[in-house]
Formats: structure tokens, sequence, C-alpha cells
RNA sequence: GGCGGCAUAGCCAAGUGGCUAAGGCAGCGGUCUGCAAAACCGUUAUUCAUGAGUUCGAAUCUCAUUGCCGCCUCCA
């Protein structure tokens, strides 16, 4: 028992993350040792989310399923940025409530993450429901005089904190604030102060959107939003934030801020950056008129699962430059695997010719894990399956695989796809007709009716129904 | 201007000091097949943006150069 427990211990220290914070890849230790736990920034609900918001999402759920594969308990929240600048002048313009707006924003979000099937337990916190935490942010960063108030806004004093800007690395006396900001807008005491509580304008005062406070009826700032959902629900110290590259400065290092001036704490341990998808080389975002939404390339054919792996194939910290062939890369070789274990999956024989299926497995899962210890080598870990399904090919092209063992590989990829989440498992079925279709082709085949059989053939792929034949039999994949 | 990062085949991508530079996609030739598809076998970088240096040894370390990206704006 005890050496078991020592055997597990072993297994969950073996994994290293890139902290930005260290700037190095540094063994992960969480602080509770069965427990992690976690936060991801989530989407601003003013508009669709694109592709390139997923990638941090798909980035944190591939990393959490990780977590979780190596035995720990995870808790995972994610905030709904629901008072923002922009959701505020779009529900006015669309003269709807801003929570009605916001929950249309957010139930596509919702669907999104189900479709590219990232975990449903993860927790999803609206800021708008945190404000109490904030305001006791804010309390305690007045008293200690972190914070302070003018016009009725309160800003965060970020001289007091010796050593701002550790995050991103940056030095604020070499760098041009002020020159970006629009300063007629505020009245902070220096351009590089952030406003925490937004004193509230007429329009928003008409609309309810304000929280009466001792400095005046206000309206909280993005990154105290971020900081108190995850003060909330983590505590002050927890395991690893995930952000976007983009938004370590200011939004992270203001976080930090924000966390080290209430209580002295970082907020996260390990802070992650999954990078951005690139758009003929530049970052896809709304702003730039080149983002892509889940429901158009919904629309075009893609399944969750293609536009999951794509998300997720490579390397978090290297950017992903998005293309219609990119996407039909991932999607085929999300197919490979497919037509892999349908093959698996029609097996009935007792051969007894195996071939050392245990030992192929047993090579699978410590080579696949031992790419993601690694900062989660994705490219590594999908090479250790790739030769795996190689090396399963070939005596399932010789019906050398037994029922039994084509089941216990199934199994292992079972495995693997709990964390990876693209393969399709599950029993298929075919509508009725389609399948009377395979039937009925299978008996012109047998009966030598070459003709009536590639009729059949091409009304199956009409219908994006394709059929595979092999020594094993026939078997059949949607397109 | 400051900070961070990137450059490896037709495309995507791993490798960060030492065995033949992983893997995927696409292509080509073959096997299988009634024909296809799928699968399999073979094939596709004497070379890692360029130049110099360190070293017995460099894609990997150092310096310089070039090109590209992100942040310094509530796009997120």
């Amino acid at each position: 028992m005890s050496t078991e427990l020592f055997a597990v211990k072993q297994e969950l220290a073996a994994v290293n993350l890139y902290n930005i914070l260290q700037r190095r890849k540094t063994l992960f230790r969480p602080l509770k040792s069965e427990q992690v736990f976690m936060r991801t920034c989530g989407p601003t609900v003013h508009d669709a989310p694109h592709l390139g918001n997923y990638r941090r999402l798909v980035v944190s759920d591939l990393l959490s399923r990780y977590l979780i594969f190596k035995g720990y308990k995870v808790k995972h929240v994610i905030d709904i940025v629901d008072i923002t600048d922009k959701s505020i002048r779009g529900s006015e313009k669309a003269e709807m409530d801003l929570a009605d707006y916001s929950n249309k924003y957010l139930q596509i979000f919702l669907d999104d993450a189900q479709y590219l099937n990232i975990r449903p337990e993860n927790i999803y916190i609206k800021a708008s429901e945190t404000v109490d935490a904030m305001l006791k942010i804010v309390e305690k960063l007045m008293d200690k005089g972190y914070a302070y108030e003018k016009l009725h806004s309160v800003y965060f004093d970020i001289s007091k904190l010796a050593d701002y800007g550790r995050l991103s690395n940056i030095d604020l006396a070499k760098t041009r604030l002020g020159q970006s900001i629009d300063l007629d807008d505020y009245e902070k005491d220096s351009p590089a102060d952030f406003a925490l509580l937004k004193r509230a304008t007429l329009s928003e005062l008409k609309r309810g959107i304000y929280h009466k406070t001792r400095w005046g009826n206000v309206r909280p700032g993005w990154h105290l939003e971020c900081a108190a959902v995850s003060q909330k629900y983590l505590g002050t110290a927890y395991d690893i934030h995930i952000s976007g590259a983009d938004e370590t400065f200011p939004h992270c290092e203001n976080i930090v801020a924000i966390n080290r001036a209430f209580s002295g704490h970082s907020g996260a341990q390990y802070w992650i950056g999954a990078e951005l998808i690139l758009v003929d080389g530049r970052k896809m975002s709304r702003s730039l008129n080149n983002a892509v939404t889940i429901a158009h390339l919904k629309d075009n054919g893609y399944r969750g699962r293609d536009i999951r792996f794509f998300l997720l194939g490579m390397n978090y910290r290297k950017p992903i430059s998005y293309s219609e062939k990119a996407l039909q890369m991932a999607r085929n070789t999300v197919k490979k695997i497919d037509t892999l274990i349908h093959r698996l999956q029609v097996i009935d024989n007792h051969t007894h010719d195996d071939p050392d299926v245990d030992q192929m497995i047993y090579d699978l899962h410590l080579d696949f894990d031992k790419a993601l210890d690694d900062d989660i080598n994705i490219s590594g870990a999908l090479a250790a399956l790739f030769g795996f399904i190689g090396k399963i090919n070939v005596p399932l092209a010789q019906s050398k695989i037994s029922g039994p063992d084509a089941r216990k590989i199934i199994k292992a990829l079972e495995k693997i796809n709990e964390i990876l989440g693209i393969m399709d498992i599950g029993e298929q079925t075919l509508h009725r007709d389609v399948a009377e279709l395979v039937q009925k082709r299978e008996g012109a085949r047998k009966a030598g009716n070459w003709q009536e059989a590639d009729l059949l053939r091409d009304q199956l792929t009409a219908l994006g129904v394709e059929v595979l034949d092999s020594q094993q039999g026939t078997i059949w994949r949607f397109k």
C-alpha cells in the first residue's frame, strides 16, 4: 500500500509547466497535494466569441483533463466577463436589458464550449454576480493605501506596489505610457494606474447599471472582475492561471497587482499564457475584422472534434495560423484516428496469432505521458499516438488482431481520449434507410454485381457515408 | 522606443550540445482490391533565416544581421 502511494506521488510530481512568472519550465507542485485549483480567463459576452477566444479554453481544458488523468482532483473556474464598455454600449444599441444581452452571448459561448467538447464540469462564474467580492477587495485596498478615489472612480496606485511589472517584465520608466492611453477620459494620478471602479455614466445610472458605494455610484473594471472571481471561488492563493498571450500586460499584471496588494500573494502560483490564432499573419480579433466564429465553421462542415484538434494540436506557446487548409489538415488527422477505431470495432475473430498488444499499449502510455509531462508537449504525445496506430494497423490489415485485443486497444484509446477529447468511440448508428443501402451493396458485391454495387456506393457517398471494404468486411464512416 | 516571442522539407510541426533531424498533412511508386477507398511498404531536409564565434562536437550556446508576430488601447 505504501509503495503504491509512493508510486502515485512520484507520478503526480512529474508534470512540468512553463511559468510566465519565472520564464522557465518548472516542476508543477500544487498547493494541496491532491487537488488543483485553476482558473482560465473566460470570454467577454458582448458578441459571439471567435476561434481565437477558444484557444486558451481548449488549452486549459487539455491541461485540466491531463491533471485529472494524472490523479488530481481539479477545480476549474472560468469567469464570464459580462460588465464591459462594449456590452453596456451594445445592449443599449440593441435596446436590451444588459443581463438579457449578455445571456444571449453567454448561451452561444456555452453551446460552442459543448461543441468543442470542453469539460462540462468547469465552473462558470459571471462577473456581475461577484460584485460583493470586488467591493470587499477595493475596501481593503483603500484601507491599505493601494487605491485612491478620484471624482467617484477608484484607481489602483501602482507606485505603491514595489515590484509591479514582474509578470510581464515591464519597466514602466521605459514604456510609452500615456501615449496610447486617452488621458482625457481619466483623472488618474499616473497614466499607468488602472481603474478598479469606474463611476457610472448618466446613461448607466438611468439603466440601473451601477452599484452604490461609499465612493459613489460605480461599476467594476475588467481587472478587478477577474481578480475577484478567482479570489472568491479559489481563494487568495491557487495553482494555475491560464490566459491569452496577449493578455499578459496589462490584464494579468494588474490581476497580480490586485492580488498582491490584497493578500501579499500573486494569486496563482503558475501563470500560463496560450498563444494566439493568426489570420494572414495578424491576430484573430473582432477589431481586425478577421474573426471566425464556431457557428461559421460548423456551417462549413467542421465538427467540434476537428476544430478542437486544430486548437490543441500545436504547442500552446506558439501561434497557430488559421486557414481553411490548416483546418482541413486537422480534419483529415481526426479522420485517420476514427478509421482505426471503426476498423477495431467490427473485429469479431479469435486469431491466436496475437502480436504483443499489451507491450504496444504500455509503450503508448509511457511515451504519451512523458511528452505531456514536458509542458504539455502535444506534438510528442500525438507522435506517440500515431506511432501506436501505425503499429496496430499492420496486424490489423492481416486480420491478426483478435476481438479481445481489439477491445483492449479501444480501451487504451479511450483512456487517451479522456485527455484529447477528439475521438468518436461510441457506437455510431446509421439511419435505417442508409444502413439498408450498405446491406444492399454488400449483397450486390457478393453476387459479383459490380455495377449495382458501385451505384449504391455513389448513393452512399452522396449521403455523406463512405464505405471501406477490408478483409474483415465492409465498414462505413461519415465523410 | 521598451518588453516578450518566433524563423526546421511543398505545408504543419517536434527536437534546445553528441546515436541515421520525431510525427502529421499533401505528393509520387508499389502491395491489397472486381474497381475504388482505407490500410500497409518504399520515397520526399548532407541540413535547421543569414553571417561570425565558443566547442573535440551546434538546429540546439554567444554576438551581430534580416524578416515576422504580440503587448505597451476594455479586441481579449
